[in-house]
DNA sequence: TATGAATGAGTCTTCATTCAT
DNA sequence: AATGAATGAAGACTCATTCAT
């Protein structure tokens, strides 16, 4: 009548939230990030979350199965928010190399305001799970470097070679120094920053620097 | 042997070892830093590490007080082995910068054979004496790194600016490419990688390229 | 209709419920039902049953105060309906043996219908509330039992001694062979089931079979 | 050096318990037998078993890996411990039938003095792994009764028919007499108990009272 | 009546650390 | 030095029950 009562659990694992049960879910989502973030995820217990959120431990329950998949959540979430603004800060008919710079310096200020998410991918890999589902997020990301440098190298603006090496040093820039950014060891406004690894990236990527007239290195403003 | 230079850990109250005792507590130490590197420091149990060393969990607190302090000492040893392998690959006469590139081969390199120093920097955030711990680690390195650049802008070989950013840069670029290496994203002899890892950091560092005439690898225009 | 004789129970405060509610009420003991029946009691949720009812968890509660309640009272309900099979079985003015037969059978057949019954007294022995609601269901039975052994003994159609051995004999009797029928390990028209254990009881009881000239069946001679 | 440090977790299966060892492992089964036998299986908390064995709640896990493995261990010593007593009691020259009795009054006098076993049959079905366990506990006797029921047929001592209804007969007798034994609703010694069951038994499969010259039904000593 | 979110006590299990031998 | 049994403080997760709407 109401509907098969036996049914597979994958009601369960969508379930229908209202509105005020999604707003408990992003309390939730919130909380467990300011968590993560400075204690990390091993270190951080499902009660304090749900201390932080302001409920009893019990509810955690009702919004997620497990710890596990609050994280997945949290890098899927994450992910499609920074994909969003690289794609908002890459002009459309912009050069390959100008699109990298730009996606990597919206990369950057993502990361001054959502300063968890490359926390996360620095995880502890305690499971294959968590493993494959930070996986996930970083290959995203990596694959639309790749594609930007292939093309680039199609262009002639980037010297051939395996981008792999270009993809890792780009992510590991923008990873680098956001944790230092995070971490207090730079002390410098994010704008600033921001344009610097731009430049750091480029200059590394295709040998030139980005801004024309400029002769500068890594490190003058 | 143990007249190492040490310097303030040696004033903790250690235990007197044997020969023997020091070859048991090598045993740990070795399957300690195989553990984390392959499960992460919180997901190595200590009978993990005893029943790789072949001995039986309760001899562990025999040689260290603490889970953490193995940590630690394993920290220690790497640290100076790792700056061993720099002093040793940095020419006495040659300028700052080519000795950040040569220092930064030999890290690479230092990186390939003991893949475990930079997985533990890695380690999560649990504690805030392993905080400490690995920020000792880096910080030593950083301080290196640093003292190169400054030199190196005093003689004009580096534009001015904040040095801890290009230190960030190049700890950074390590890191990650020793990371990428280790985890197989990035398939390449080591000695090609390396070099080309010296290159990205002298590049982005000093703005130009390091070996003036090759058109070699990526990265170099 | 709501006129039946619990006696005691009705004394209770219950809840007046509607038509509609009495039809909801059914759905949440049928589906309890089942799902003891097959997971057992303590391994069904309250949520399990009010899925397979096709209701609201919260709704349970305006229907019952509890958990156990709701076992009471499928307990006794079954009871009632047992008993009115016993009844309609036994012939008024037959023999107690050969009345004790009619009501093995009937009783029998019951379980095969409503197989719930005795896998309920096969419950676990949680909580002294639970055991005493099951006793109370199996102590009807024996009464009953008991009564026809009594009655057969003063007749001189079963052989003095304590009519407990024999109570506990047809109780067993009835239990065993409808539990190896519903579990599949008696694979056997129900008819035949029924007539065989009444066949079974009674010649263990009285020492005789009922059945005079048939050769029939396994048990008789 | 000293054996595979990663070897298979089966050296965890069976631990190698020192004499001190397997007598704390006997204080948790003995625990464990009391308190399934008088709260049931899910009732009872590990932290009870350990309460009662007088251990701290971590050593349990010392000892077995699982709360279910405790339980089929209980169940498969007491199978052990049945089948022999029921051996040393049936006589190697008598007939089948004969030995059928011998068995199930050995049977009976093992549940009085033992009184878990068939309590522990009784336990709820919450989980596969248990129902085997348990299944495979009375599968045992039931293909021992089965064999003896046989074997009396092709003597012609038993008529011929699904050996299956007996089998039932006589595991359901054993179990429903101790389980009343048990509960205290038959007061009797638990000689004559045994005696009785047994000729229970012998009546209902071969038709025939064991005992040659006196005609008693059950219920006569 | 009906819903589904909320609660929190209770359960199993893990694991760093200690201790008797 | 060495062993392995013993300890107990947590932690993830469950579920009967309550409550606001």
């Amino acid at each position: 009548m109401t509907g098969e009562p036996f049914g597979p659990e994958q009601a369960r694992t969508e379930r229908l939230h209202t509105e005020h049960g999604l707003e408990r879910k992003q309390q939730l989502l919130r909380a467990a990030e300011q968590l993560f973030t400075h204690k990390g995820y091993g270190a951080t217990r499902i009660s304090d979350i749900c201390a932080a959120a302001g409920v009893a431990k019990g509810l955690f329950y009702w919004y997620f199965p497990t710890k596990e998949s609050l994280f997945a959540e949290l890098v899927r979430t994450m992910r499609l928010q920074l994909r969003r603004a690289q794609a908002a800060a890459m002009q459309p008919g912009a050069d390959p190399v100008a699109r990298l710079r730009q996606g990597t310096e919206a990369s950057v200020r993502f990361m001054a305001e959502h300063q968890t998410y490359f926390a996360l991918l620095h995880v502890e890999r305690t499971d294959d799970t968590l493993a494959s589902v930070m996986r996930e997020g970083s290959d995203v990301y990596a694959a639309d470097v790749r594609r930007l440098i292939v093309e680039a190298q199609q262009l002639g603006l980037v010297p051939d070679g395996d981008p792999a090496f270009c993809v890792v040093g780009v992510l590991g820039a923008v990873s680098s120094f956001g944790h230092a950014h995070r971490s207090g060891r730079l002390d410098m406004p994010i704008d600033d920053l921001a344009r610097l690894v731009g430049e750091w990236v480029t200059l590394a990527v295709a040998g030139r620097s980005p801004l024309p007239a400029t002769g500068a290195g890594a490190g003058s403003p």
